[in-house]
DNA sequence: TCAAAAGTGTTTGTTCTACACCCATGC
DNA sequence: GCATGGGTGTAGAACAAACACTTTTGA
């Protein structure tokens, strides 16, 4: 148990090691977070966010999936770590120790259904319920860390459908930071970092105009030196 | 055990959680981080960070800065969570997950001779000896935080003296961030950000015409509305 | 008197912001 | 023909980068 570190422990370790998952959807209106209604005791009907215990002889970024899948269906997305909260009083009832996992998805590329399923519910991030625990600063934490990291990194890119309209990303940028932004002058900083793909389709789901349609060039996206918006 | 979580664990959760410390130093010429060396099996005689486990009713944040203090005898600093190191196969000994904490230190501030007491040593950045597990990683993961943090936030004047001059401070942000640093430029934008006062002591330690000396002002810092350098 | 570090401003280029009108189409 | 969202350029302000000489003083 001790054995390599510089120190005897006399009691044996009893923390038990979690993870939960803050997933932002963008719906085209607003932003939300996926919280499951608990059908359990303690803290019976109430919401938490999806989390359980990590396995033996799992890794702890796997945990952090299977307990996404496990609890709403989710899967083939990408999540990062966010922070660990380790206060001993977090968790009332034992001792638990949480790392948080963060992903960012298009509401509508999942099946609606499989939420239904898992008791789970969308609310927007500005509206949230009663949370247990911690949870509501894991998810201000987990919004800050976005709210960062769209700025530098094509994050919003990875998620939208393959082809995408330029006042969809844009949509998606004013949703995640919650400000408005100028077309003109959001148009000129994503040309400038030339890494989409013009292509002659357009999209006339959303106006008689139609808008054309663009591809991420991942290959152009590499080589090119920074990415800030 | 598994009371507040939706799912039972038939295998009994045999994780052990240990903290880690990274601790930059920097002296006037490069930064430096320190290290202990092993004196016990197994790995013994290699070098690696401060790391011990985390006690059933100690706060993760509290156990850090207990492990410093006992493999360095440092205290009195301000350590940031940094993030979590959790694959299973991270140490081939047991299965420990490790979260791990940083913080940037003037190593004039701190008694050398506790150093050497505690078997600990300071290494440039840029030579490390050879470490255990994934300590390198954890190194590097720190340094990447460290340089985008004294960017955005004023992590060099906390740990300066209470009076520096300026060419001190300049010194610091060049020896962090790895690049030369042009001096009228760099001035310019510590006073506009206004919150240094200026002493009327000189410090004749460095040159023979001496360099004024300064203090930062938190509660200017708190007004102020923007940092970045 | 000279070596060594401290101190000081200006110019130029780049990036950010604000702002208003025409276009294409389906109804 | 008009309402709806898509598309485009420019001027001024703020910020970043490059650059060289004078000052002080201990040895």
């Amino acid at each position: 148990m001790t054995r390599h570190l510089n120190r005897t422990y006399t009691e044996i370790q009893q923390i038990t090691l979690a993870v939960d998952c803050i997933i932002f959807g963008f719906n085209n209106k607003k932003l939300e977070v996926l919280l499951i209604h608990r059908g359990f005791e303690p803290e019976k009907d109430r919401w938490s966010l999806m989390g359980g215990f990590v396995g033996n002889e799992e890794d702890l970024d796997k945990a952090a999936y299977r307990v996404l899948k496990e609890l709403s269906g989710l899967e083939d997305l990408y999540m990062e770590q966010v922070r660990t909260f380790g206060k001993s009083d977090r968790d009332p009832y034992e001792r638990v120790v949480s790392t948080t996992y963060s992903a960012l998805i298009l509401k509508e590329n999942y099946d609606a259904g499989l939420v239904e399923k898992y008791r789970a519910r969308w609310f927007p991030v500005d509206a949230l319920p009663n949370l247990i625990f911690d949870h509501e600063e894991m998810i201000a934490s987990a919004l800050r860390r976005l709210r960062r990291r769209v700025r530098t990194a094509p994050v919003g890119f990875n998620l939208l459908p393959k082809k995408f309209t330029l006042p969809q990303l844009q949509r998606l940028y004013e949703v995640v930071l919650n400000e408005e932004i100028d077309k003109r002058n959001f148009r000129k900083k994503i040309m400038m970092m030339d890494f989409l793909i013009k292509l002659d389709e357009k999209d006339k789901s959303e106006s008689k105009k139609g808008a054309f349609l663009y591809q991420f060039n991942r290959v152009k996206y590499e080589h090119a030196k920074s990415f800030s918006l």
